[in-house]
DNA sequence: CTTAGGG
DNA sequence: CCCTAAG
């Protein structure tokens, strides 16, 4: 019994903010059960978690008078806009003697949960730029005989770049991907269980899109009007939550999210709705499909 | 048992 | 931090 009043340690607030970055508020036992965060906040409990995210919303906001600021509020609305965006994501089936139907991959109800949807947003807002650290530091290894992950990770963290806690585990996917899209050359090592990469011919060629920032959302992309005679863009609905979930990350909880343009949050509202509708077309055309019928998205 | 909110 | 209502 002698350890209340506890003071938060820098440690302790820096583990919780990455640990809702990476699950989301409101998933406190969960932040509390990852190994990543269990060490600094083995003194806390997922009550003294919400507490300190609480405490932590309202602090900055000492400004003059009663400026209410609800950042928890505005961050979940985020979280779970990008959740039902990066949940519902329909990927055509090219396959080739296979029937042109659609794959639906969706959370919700099924295998994936809120946070790994989270992760997965966050991956797909930042993979361009990933690919542009990765080449970055290939180009200035330049190294004949390829570079490990490793190295090409150690690099990425020098460069001060901003790098989710799981982004070691994201490089090695990233770059096998890459390998297998041609982009990328593997050269393996029969001494090393890693695998070397270095850049080839079409390395520069996709250099293009490197440190492209997600597009504005611009208030009225094309609706396109599916069979189903429902009126939805999925890429609207995705480009925008994308959008705003990556000013939230980088925002980073605390005092930047209470500067969030009120105009950004207003829009993620209505925006919300939109994805909502847009989820139960995509479960009327997933189940179309499943029943041999042809669904075009455009 | 976990979370949100008020005390 | 604690206590309690609610899921």
């Amino acid at each position: 019994m002698g350890n209340q009043k506890l003071k938060w340690t820098a440690e302790e607030e820096e583990a919780l903010l990455a640990g809702v970055r990476k699950h989301g508020p409101g998933k406190w036992k969960n932040i509390l059960r990852d190994p990543e965060f269990a060490d600094q906040l083995a003194s806390r409990s997922n009550i003294d978690l919400k507490d300190k995210w609480r405490n932590l919303s309202v602090a900055p906001g000492i400004q003059g008078s009663k400026d209410k600021i609800r950042t928890p509020r505005i961050k979940a609305a985020a979280f779970h806009l990008a959740a039902v965006a990066a949940a519902a994501t329909i990927t055509p089936t090219t396959s080739g003697n296979s029937s042109p139907v659609a794959t639906l991959h969706r959370s919700g109800s099924s295998d994936m949960s809120i946070d790994d949807s989270y992760s997965i947003v966050v991956d797909a807002k930042n993979a361009p730029r990933y690919d542009g650290m990765i080449f970055e530091a290939l180009s200035a290894l330049a190294d004949a005989n390829g570079t490990d992950v490793s190295a090409i990770f150690n690099f990425i963290e020098q460069q001060k770049h901003e790098v989710p806690p799981n982004f070691r585990r994201f490089l090695s996917s990233r770059l096998r991907r890459l390998a297998a899209q041609g982009k990328l050359e593997k050269v393996s090592h029969l001494k090393s269980t890693q695998n070397f990469y270095k850049m080839n011919d079409h390395s520069l060629g996709t250099r293009t899109i490197h440190v492209a920032r997600p597009k504005e959302v611009n208030a009225k992309p094309h609706r396109q009007t599916n069979s189903q005679g429902s009126s939805v863009s999925h890429e609207m609905v995705c480009e925008a939550s994308i959008t705003a979930a990556y000013k939230l990350v980088e925002a980073d909880s605390a005092s930047d999210v209470a500067r969030l343009a009120q105009e950004d949050v207003e829009r993620m509202i209505i925006l919300q709705g939109h994805a909502d509708e847009m989820l139960i077309a995509a479960r009327e055309m997933h189940q179309l499909c499943c029943q041999g019928n042809i669904v075009l998205l455009n």
